[in-house]
DNA sequence: ATTACTTAGCGTATTTTATACGTTAAGTTT
DNA sequence: AAACTTAACGTATAAAATACGCTAAGTAAT
C-alpha cells in the first residue's frame, strides 16, 4: 500500500541565506552497493524522492524536508512541473535512479517546489549532514538530470515572489537587524538600496516590529532586533490597485 | 509507443472575455457506448486529456487546446499540480473515466494550465463546439472531480499575474478601446477605476499603441482603437525595485 | 436643425510615495 | 581620547497616484 509510484517525483530546491550569498542545499548522490557505475560520487542533486502511492504532493515534499533538514513546519511553495520526456536521458545518471529505486523507471514527472530556510536553527539529521552540502547559487557546479534547469526556475521565481510577498523572513534568523534585511534583499535580487531609504520605507510596515533588544558580540553600533509580525501582515494586507 | 500515459493529465483552465464577464470554457463529458452511468449528461469539465508517453506536458496543454478551440499559438501557462490521492474519489464519475479512457486508472496527477483567448477570433471546431460551453466564473456549477478547485486557483492566479504582467491583452480582440481595457480590469479584479486616471496611466506605456481607427457601429462618439505593442513591451521592461 | 443623450478625451490641483543626499549617535578597538 | 565602524534620523526634491471638473464628438429623438 505504500509503495513507490515511479511516474512521479518530487524535487526541492532549499534556499539558505548565510549573511552574504545566497545558496543551496545539494546532496551527493548515494554509494549503491554493486557500484560499478561510471559516475564520480561529487555528483550532486536536488533532494527529492519519488512519492509513494498513498501520499499527496505537498506531503512528499514536506517529508523529503523534514527528513533532509530536521525542519518540520517550513515554508514550502509548489513552482513548477518539469516533464519533457527525455528529462532522464543521461543513460549513466538514469542507471543509477535505476539501481536505487529498485524500479523499472520510464519516465518521471517531477513536481518541483522551492523552499525557504533559517540556516542556523536548521538541524539535519547527523546521516544526511554528511551528503549534503550548501552551495552558492553563483557557484553551482553541472548537477544530475534537470536539477541545473530546476533551481534557475526555482530563483526566478524566488525573485518574483520577493517583490510582492513577504518571505524574505523566511531566510533570515527568528530576530534580525534592518541590515541584515537590506543584505537579503540586495543580495537575491542583484542591487544596491539606500540605506537611508530602506530603513524609511519598512519603518512603515505594520508588520515589522521592534523589540526591545539590541544586537550582540559585534564590535560596533548593535542595532536592535526586528521580528516579522505574521499577524499583522495578515490584516493589514490589502489589495491596491494594479499594475499592467 | 504513443500510448496514453495512465498517471499523468493535464487540464486547461481556458478564460475568454466577453466585455461583460469572464468565462471559462468547459465541456460536457462524451456519452458512452453503452451508457448506463448513474451521471447526468449536463456534468461538465475542464479540457483536458491523459499525457501521451513521449510527450511534453506543454505539447498536451497546445493539443488539448487545438482541439478544443482551433487556435494554435496561444497563451498558456502552467499554474500549479494537483496530486491528492483522492482526487478521483467521486466512485460515478472515476468509472466513467475509466470507461472512456479504457485504461485501468489507479491514481492521476493533473498538470493545470491556464488560457487566455480572444472569444471572438477563436474558432472552435463544430464537432466540439456542439459540447463546449462558456461558463461565467461566478455561475459556476459543480464539476467532475476537483475541477471547481482547479478554476479558483487558475482565477486566483490570473489575478495575481494581472498585476505585474501586460496579459490582459490576450483577452482582448486585436484592436481594442481603452473603455474595453479598463471594463476588462474592473471585472476581473473587482474593482472600480477612475476612467480620467485610468487613461492618464495606460497613456504612458509605450507598449499601448493608438491606430489610426475608431470604432464603428457604436451609437455614441467613437473611441480611438488602441493595440498591444509586444516589442516595445520587452524592451521597455525594467526592473523596477522590489516591494516587500 | 435643434435638443437630448452617451461616451470619449483632456486638464488641474492635491496627496502620497520614492529618490537623493547630509548629518549625528552609539558603540568598539587602538 | 582618538580612530573607526555601523546605526539611525532628517530634509529637500522629484515622481507617481488620486480626486475631481469640464469639453468634445458622435448618434438618436423631436
Amino acid at each position: 500500500m505504500n509503495r513507490l509510484n515511479p511516474h512521479i517525483s518530487v524535487d526541492c530546491v532549499i534556499f539558505g541565506f548565510d549573511e552574504k550569498q545566497l545558496k543551496v542545499l545539494l546532496i551527493e548522490r548515494e554509494r549503491l552497493q554493486d557500484e560499478n557505475l561510471d559516475i564520480p560520487m561529487e555528483v550532486l542533486k536536488l533532494p527529492g524522492s519519488l512519492i509513494s502511492d498513498a501520499e499527496d504532493l505537498d506531503a512528499s515534499a514536506h517529508r523529503v524536508l523534514l527528513e533532509l533538514t530536521g525542519l518540520d513546519k517550513i515554508f514550502l511553495h509548489q513552482f513548477s512541473v518539469f516533464g519533457d520526456p527525455s528529462r532522464l536521458a543521461n543513460t549513466k545518471h538514469l542507471a543509477w535512479l535505476k539501481a536505487t529505486s529498485g524500479l523499472p523507471i520510464e519516465r518521471v514527472v517531477t513536481v518541483a517546489y522551492y523552499s525557504l530556510v533559517k540556516i542556523k536553527e536548521s538541524n539535519p539529521s547527523e546521516t544526511l549532514l554528511s551528503r549534503a552540502k550548501w552551495i552558492s547559487v553563483n557557484e553551482l557546479p553541472q548537477l544530475v538530470f534537470d536539477h541545473n534547469i530546476i533551481i534557475n526556475k526555482a530563483l526566478k521565481t524566488l525573485r518574483k515572489e520577493l517583490r510582492t510577498e513577504p518571505i524574505g523572513f523566511e531566510l533570515l534568523p527568528k530576530k534580525f537587524t534592518l541590515r541584515q534585511l537590506q543584505n537579503l534583499y540586495e543580495v537575491i535580487m542583484g542591487i544596491n538600496l539606500d540605506n537611508r531609504n530602506f530603513r524609511k520605507r519598512v519603518g512603515k510596515l505594520s508588520y515589522l516590529a521592534v523589540l526591545p533588544e539590541k544586537q550582540k558580540g559585534v564590535s560596533h553600533k548593535p542595532a536592535f532586533l526586528y521580528k516579522f509580525d505574521k499577524k499583522a501582515f495578515e490584516k493589514e494586507r490589502k489589495d491596491v490597485g494594479f499594475v499592467i
